[in-house]
DNA sequence: GTGGTCTAGACCACT
DNA sequence: GTGGTCTAGACCACC
């Protein structure tokens, strides 16, 4: 994994481990590897993982079973809500940011259109 | 004007004036308040104020007139520029994120227009 | 039973125990249920069973008897003395907290007054 | 300050600060001393501070001016919401322990009075 | 083995 | 000078 210099490193593996929830590489009840092993595998210290798994169990997205492991949480709810939330941040800092700066919805959608890739018939 | 605590306030403090600089508060060649001035008005550091004016002057938005104040650019073609990049930054970060959990071309003009939908009072 | 996982499970599980026998579920001479059997009712660790036995053991509160299986202790004193300890603990641990933070006597006293009242429904 | 070993170090800062907001010892807009100084004066790690403050703000009972320094809130209500916390948590912890043996609500507030210290008249 | 905490020391961005 | 982050390394309690 590569890491942009401008994030904190805690912050952007917490946003890969909520894509992977959200993308169904990690599901519910799953073991997380061990903060060791993430450590090792991302090559980035024991602290910064420590801070991940705990700031995931705060949100409710992890929970800890002591000297035992850490593990997604059960409950499918949350899980979802995580790609809501994800989606709705992403989908609002756009409309936000564009209003801002004079477009209205209709020219919003248009430069979407116009911008994204791919071939599709609406 | 507020600042949001995780955003750096000089950066927050150039995207205002961008901002205004692309709805037409500001215009080619006006006339920027002195550093002191914002300062006092924005109740932040004159050395932020100093940062963003820096800034702005290396990309070539504002000049400076050693000891008489700092211009906006008289090219208009810089102006226009700065709301194409404004503009393409959120859309790309719009379209990468949606595109990381999941999202294809089809579904995500799909939900923006559904989220929009509902604020076309305007 | 349920766990808090802020508590070690192995303080969760003696305070259990040492309730069961205030209340009189568990008599003087009574026979504990094998670690095995506690383990697996518990869903814990093996390991932790055993911890909870030895450290009850060292209080006194229990006995082994060598390949035969742990006993409740036959003193009665020990027993009632479980109860004015543990009442001992929570009372302290409430009084200097309350006084901690400005409380006096006086106040402490009409403070669980007010509070326990609604639920004099029992 | 001295600490007591079985309980993080930052939980019992953060408990410290928080009885000093109870009894007015700090409040509501005041400057909280640096992380540094107050790191030397406790002799503690300039980490665990950080942490005492990253915790405090997700609370909400301190806020951070980047570059500036840490601030109690603002919010009266707030600070007074800590108090009626702290004590409902000592009052719930209590109780509950108390009902788990066996006493009823009168018998858990004779035993009260009885033991506290210190003479009133009711 | 697991997670949780702490220290020491460093670097960085912001004001 | 301020808080924020990261690393390296250590110790602990728990299972």
């Amino acid at each position: 994994m590569e890491f942009d210099n401008n994030i904190p490193i805690y912050i952007q593996v917490i946003n890969k481990i909520k894509q992977d929830l959200i993308t169904g590489k990690l599901k519910n009840g799953d073991k997380m590897p061990s903060a060791r092993d993430l450590s090792a595998e991302l090559k980035i210290n024991l602290n910064t993982v420590a801070r991940v798994y705990k700031e995931l169990e705060i949100e409710g997205i992890v929970f800890t079973k002591r000297g035992i492991g850490t593990y997604v949480t059960e409950s499918l709810e949350k899980i979802s809500s995580i790609k809501t939330d994800y989606a709705k941040d992403l989908l609002s800092s756009f409309i936000f940011g564009m209003r801002k700066i004079g477009f209205n919805n209709q020219q919003i959608v248009s430069i979407l259109k116009e911008n994204i890739e791919g071939d599709y018939n609406e």
